[in-house]
DNA sequence: ACAAAAGTGTTTTCGATACACCCATGA
DNA sequence: TCATGGGTGTATCGAAAACACTTTTGT
């Protein structure tokens, strides 16, 4: 279903196969080696790298239809995925015009029509475990993971769009399953904090932060790790699935 | 140029002039006699009150398109105005599609077949200082207030829209210029504390409310008001509006 | 004098913060 | 035994909450 989207049916009779004008994009976040990740796609028909992203088939839910491209370019279902904005600025497709104007490649018009239409983008935030992501990769779409601070020039307002995303998951961190979606099933506690420091950028008490997190009693403690590094063995952790959600629903404690 | 809605040209040829399958909707909230208000229409095609709204014009920007609308319902413009979610439900013209069936009069077919497309509508959330609105009234509009509490069963999927809003509103009550916007130039601290407790949901107490909105350095104290009623005549207020924005970007302290 | 609502002060409690100290682990 | 990082305790500070007391106003 989603292979349609390459074709020159597709692309000349799109308001068959989909809704008009709206497209979807996907910020797809994951987080490690202690640093917040982006999934980026490039395909074979473009310089720059783009967000995963499609349309809105005529019989999908707007949830649904960002589920189904999570799932094509992650593997995943059933993880955290929100609406966070839309973006739909008249100029937006400013530097593909301008690409399109140098672009000899005669095989490449019929995607300039098309792209270069506008589109009021919808976009979703969604968090992943890292380790289980299988980044698509066809003959014409590679996905990969980009840290956050070096995402490159993306096209049409891509980079709006992420910085936006990432804004929201500072502005909603106490509200959102940050840690239960992002890290594997067991951890240890450094690594949830770390997550908390890289978002809101800055140190915390380890101490402090520990007996904060632990209070909300959403924690189970499970067997200790041992790294084989020099230092102490540090208990291992998983979310009480149930209890998170619920102290979700009225957001954890500000950090 | 929002004459056209109403044409049988716009009906029968809208994508000549606006987004295909995209539509937006205000949501736009004031205050008064310590009620929370909101504004809703009512045509003469239709029997349901529903939100004011409309589409995005070829040449507008999504801003530009809701503060243009904004101003055609309320008279008004450079208010408070926020993108806070889509609507796009398969099944949100449910409810217009048994209307139809029902509905005698040949001369509303065009109507139902323009609206009883798939539309994905845009939420803007507004905030509106009561007093200053001039509620659009024509031959085949009109706008009113309503109570919160007490909104009618409105078309499409509009009680959800206005349900997401509010909740948006009472998450994001330290980061909104609620004050500035809902009430009048000057007003004394218990009109302020109102909106925090109706928005809220729950009784402040008035001196540590009082003594927290002050700390902020936001308020200018100004003359006392005389109501003539036998009491102690309150202060009134106006905000610092550069010291609020300022404020407001670091969020207030949580009520 | 009284009722009603504004304005101000006080006490208590709780959580955030900073920091210190001890413990476990492998080299 | 040392370095490293985990786990825990404690003192301090400030904000939040509860509530009491005083002041102003018109009847």
């Amino acid at each position: 279903m989603d292979d349609i989207l390459f074709t020159e049916e597709f692309k000349t009779n799109p308001d068959k196969y989909v809704l008009p004008s709206v497209a979807i994009n996907n910020v797809i976040f994951g987080f490690d080696d202690n640093k917040v990740k982006v999934l980026l796609l490039r395909t074979a028909y473009a310089e720059l790298w783009t967000l995963p992203g499609g349309f809105v088939l005529k019989e999908d839910e707007l949830i649904t239809a960002a589920e189904r491209l999570l799932k094509l370019f992650t593997g995943l279902d059933s993880v955290y995925l929100k609406h966070f904005g839309v973006f739909g600025a008249v100029n937006r497709a400013e530097k593909e015009r301008e690409l399109f104007l140098n672009d000899q490649r005669q095989d490449n018009q019929l995607n300039y029509n098309f792209f270069l239409q506008r589109f009021v983008v919808l976009g979703y935030l969604a968090l992943v475990q890292y380790k289980q992501v299988s980044p698509l990769s066809d003959d014409v779409r590679q996905c990969e993971w980009f840290d956050l601070e070096s995402v490159p020039e993306l096209t049409f307002d891509h980079n709006l769009i992420i910085e936006t995303a990432f804004r929201e998951l500072r502005f909603q961190l106490n509200y959102l399953p940050i840690g239960f979606n992002l890290l594997p099933e067991e951890f240890p506690l450094k690594s949830l904090q770390k997550i908390y420091e890289t978002i809101l950028g800055k140190k915390l008490d380890r101490g402090n932060f520990n007996r904060k997190i632990l209070s909300y009693g959403i924690l189970e403690k499970k067997e200790k790790y041992f790294s084989g590094a020099a230092n102490k063995a540090p208990f291992m952790y998983s979310f009480n699935k149930e209890q998170y959600f619920n102290a979700l629903e009225n957001g954890l404690g500000a950090f």
